[in-house]
DNA sequence: TTAAAATAGATGCAGATGCATGAAAATACA
DNA sequence: TGTATTTTCATGCATCTGCATCTATTTTAA
C-alpha cells in the first residue's frame, strides 16, 4: 500500500517522513528525561525564557512568543501562566496596546537559564551532536530548512 | 551563551538541534490538522493499525508496538484502549504467556487505514516532500538514521 | 524447588493539550 | 463616523500524557 503510486522517490517519502518523526522524538525524550532527571522543568520553559533574554529586557508579546516557537495560542497562554505561577517572569499590560500583555524575564528566570544550560547542552551534545560530524549536522540543516514555514 | 565552549560545530549544534525540533513538529502539526480537518483520528491510530497490518494477521504484543513506535508503556495500553472501544482492533489473551494480551487488526481498522491512506500521504506529499527532492530526501533520511536508537 | 528479580500490562491521579468560544480592544472600510 | 472584521489573550471542558504504583506471570539463580 505504502509507495504503490508515483513511486519516483527515495527511499518511500513515507520512509523518510516517518524517520524525521521518530528520529526527531526519540532525540527529544531523551533530552527531555535527563533534564528531569536533574529536577528541571520541560524544555519549553527553557525555550521561553531563552527568547526573552533574546529581547534582551525589552519584553515580548504573547503573540510573539507564539510566532517565535510555533506554538498554538491557547498553549503559549497557559505556559505562561504557569511561568508566572513559578515567579520566572512577569506579566503586565502592553502599554500602547489594550488588547495584549506583556511578558518580562525575572532574575530568577535567568537564574533558571543559566542552571538549565549546562545539563541541556550536555544532553544535546550526547544524544544529538555526537551522531553526527560537523559537515553532516550542516547538511542537516540545510535541508531541515527547507521544511521550515 | 550559546556557542561559547568549543565551538567546532557548524554552525552551532543548538541550532541544528532547535531546527530538528522546529521543522519536523511544524511538518507534524500540519499533516495532522489536515486529517483531523477530515474527521480523522489522530496520527498514532494509523500508526498502531499500520504495524497490525504489517503483522499480517499474526497479531502483536503490546511491548512490540511500544518498541517499534517508541512509545512509553502506559501510553501504548491506553491506545489500544481507545482502539478496542472504537473497534478497530481486538485485544485476546497471549496463548503462550499468561502475563500478556495480543492485539489483532479488524476489518473496521483495516477499512480505517484505507480510508485515511490517500488524505495522510496528499499530506505528507505537501508538507513534507513536496520541500525535497529526491536526493535530499535520501541524505535527510540517511543522517536521520544516525539519530535513531 | 523455592525465593528474588524481571517483564507485561493496567490504572489512579495530577498536570498538560486541544477545541471551541468569549471578551476586549484595534483596525478596516463603507 | 459608525459598523464589521480582525487581532490578542483567556478559559471551561474533554481528552491525553506522565508518573508512580499495582497485580500477575515468567525468568533467573541460589
Amino acid at each position: 500500500m505504502t509507495g504503490n503510486l508515483k513511486d519516483r522517490h527515495f527511499p518511500d517519502v513515507m520512509e523518510c517522513w516517518a524517520r524525521l518523526q521518530r528520529s526527531s522524538g526519540a532525540v527529544l525524550s531523551r533530552v527531555e528525561v535527563r533534564l528531569k532527571a536533574e529536577g528541571f522543568p520541560p524544555l519549553g520553559w527553557y525555550d521561553v525564557l531563552l527568547e526573552l533574554r533574546r529581547a534582551d529586557g525589552v519584553g515580548l508579546r504573547p503573540v510573539d512568543i507564539e510566532k517565535r516557537m510555533l506554538l498554538a495560542q491557547y498553549n503559549v497562554s497557559r505556559l505562561i501562566e504557569r511561568l508566572v505561577g513559578a515567579s520566572y517572569v512577569d506579566k503586565r499590560r502592553a502599554p500602547d496596546d489594550g488588547r495584549g500583555v506583556m511578558i518580562f524575564l525575572r532574575p530568577e528566570g535567568e537564574a533558571l537559564l543559566e542552571r538549565m544550560w549546562p545539563v541541556y547542552r550536555e544532553a544535546v551534545e550526547t544524544e544529538f551532536a555526537a551522531h553526527l560530524d560537523d559537515e553532516e549536522a550542516e547538511t542537516l540543516w540545510k535541508l531541515l530548512g527547507k521544511l521550515l514555514p
